[in-house]
DNA sequence: TATTGAATTGCGTAATGCGCAAATAGATTA
DNA sequence: TAATCTATTTGCGCATTACGCAATTCAATA
């Protein structure tokens, strides 16, 4: 093979291809035939065909015979929940969402993150507005959602974080500015949580805070969303920025952080 | 190689033994140490190292480096979540659950069959008596689940179906007699739902309906589920059982099934 | 510090998975 | 209905790749 896969050594070369091949399902692309895989993997149409009858076959895909599509399999929907079923911040965090969801009605997230992006280990959905999709896993990006902006806010280099991420305007609202981002990730630090407001979808709001490990890291983010009309910010900002302060602390100290904080 | 893979033809050596490796983490072991891998693969050790470091890679498996546990990574929860969203059921379907939680209160779920099991692919908490844990992807027996016994009842053969089955008793109620087993199908094909009380966890009940697709296959089940207190069976099972047919019926309209039924 | 056990890396071999090209299946149009 | 075109799957031989062995590193325990 002339052009190098860029790859590190030692990587199991079919191996590295058939989970990349797995990584081109998105929500927004869930079911590929096997030519646009081949595009998009820059692999040939045969070694694509059997990698993926060898998925099939093990149930991490599926193809459906009448329109020759394929999409991601029972298997992996089984990996996922036993992956998320083990999670310890998910754990420790899910009865304090629902206990947020019971005395605020709105909806209660945690997410991580991931690189670039955060993504979903638990969410309780609002009673009134519950969203007919689910969150858990979803990658979204950091400058955007209050958790995002929690995460990328406390990361050890914001600025340099910043410069990797393209700045993608979801609503009219997004703030693709660098400068403006930087202080707005300013003020999280100092008000100690984040606000987002229609920046990602519209007629939709957020309120997030930061959870800390043991160590004093911050490990995941915690938020409070609904419908503009439910969260009502600003009236609420102050109300619903104290209770997810206070619940998001009570998670970190189940984390073992000892809440000694500056 | 000595001793064959036992594998089809065609399929590829280093991803079948890769994508085994993640099919070894399960809910009651989920994290492994790689010789545990390379004992449960029958794979040398070196060959488990470097499929599992291949997989760290990519995110699909992490490992942590206090302990040297390998476990499922974030790739698979957003793959996880990905799968989920792109059900067509469970699309259908959800509104519904939601809607059967706020009528009575009850935890509402959507599973279909995998096999000799059955797996969550929906489901909405109870208010009251929320489950701590993600039931999505989770695999559960046929033979004594409420959504199960629908399914298997509703089988092509499920005598035959049954045979594969090992019948294991988890509680004292547990069904593990085949005869038994049977004629609680025949009942189950009789009145048109199933009723599971404390057969596969102590102290909790469900009461189960079957889905149809377009065609009239039985493609999924619905059921009704909660703790023995909130159930309360005998005495509510026709209500209930009302209940879960009607939506279960709504469910199978939405996806085509023209409710002629016989 | 010595000793055990597990996990990882080096290396040569041959089995494996790859790409090419032919064949098949499926879709679209005449 | 037949014929053409596109997309996907199989046959085959070569070379790469990934395998197993063995040495090494790393960590845990005595």
């Amino acid at each position: 093979m002339s052009k190098s896969e860029s790859a590190s050594p030692a990587l199991t070369q079919s191996v590295t291809r058939a989970l990349g091949i797995l990584s081109c399902f998105t929500d927004e692309r869930p079911e590929l035939r096997a030519g646009d895989v081949a595009k998009i993997m820059n692999l040939t149409p045969s070694n694509v065909s059997r990698l993926l009858t060898t998925m099939v076959t093990l149930g991490y895909v599926e193809k459906d015979e009448l329109s020759g599509l394929y999409r991601l399999g029972d298997q992996i929907i089984t990996l996922g929940g036993i992956a998320l079923n083990n999670s310890e911040i998910r754990k420790l965090a899910l009865p304090e969402l629902y206990d947020l969801e019971g005395r605020l009605g709105l909806g209660a997230n945690l997410a991580v993150r991931k690189g670039s992006s955060m993504f979903y280990l638990a969410h309780v959905d609002s009673r009134h507005a519950p969203r007919m999709y689910t969150l858990l896993g979803r990658t979204n990006p950091l400058y955007c959602t209050g958790i995002g902006k929690v995460l990328l806010a406390h990361a050890k280099e914001p600025e340099s974080d910043m410069k990797q991420i393209e700045l993608i305007g979801y609503t009219e609202h997004t703030l693709t500015d660098r400068a403006a981002l930087l202080e707005e990730l300013a003020a999280v630090r100092r008000r100690g949580y984040a606000v987002e407001v229609e920046e990602l979808a519209r007629g939709r709001a957020c309120i997030a805070a930061p959870i800390r490990g043991r160590s004093g890291k911050i490990v995941a983010g915690l938020s409070l969303s609904g419908p503009l009309s439910d969260i009502r910010l600003p009236e609420r900002e102050g109300e619903l920025a104290g209770v997810v302060i206070e619940v998001a602390d009570r998670i970190s100290v189940k984390l073992g952080f000892l809440s000694a904080q500056a």
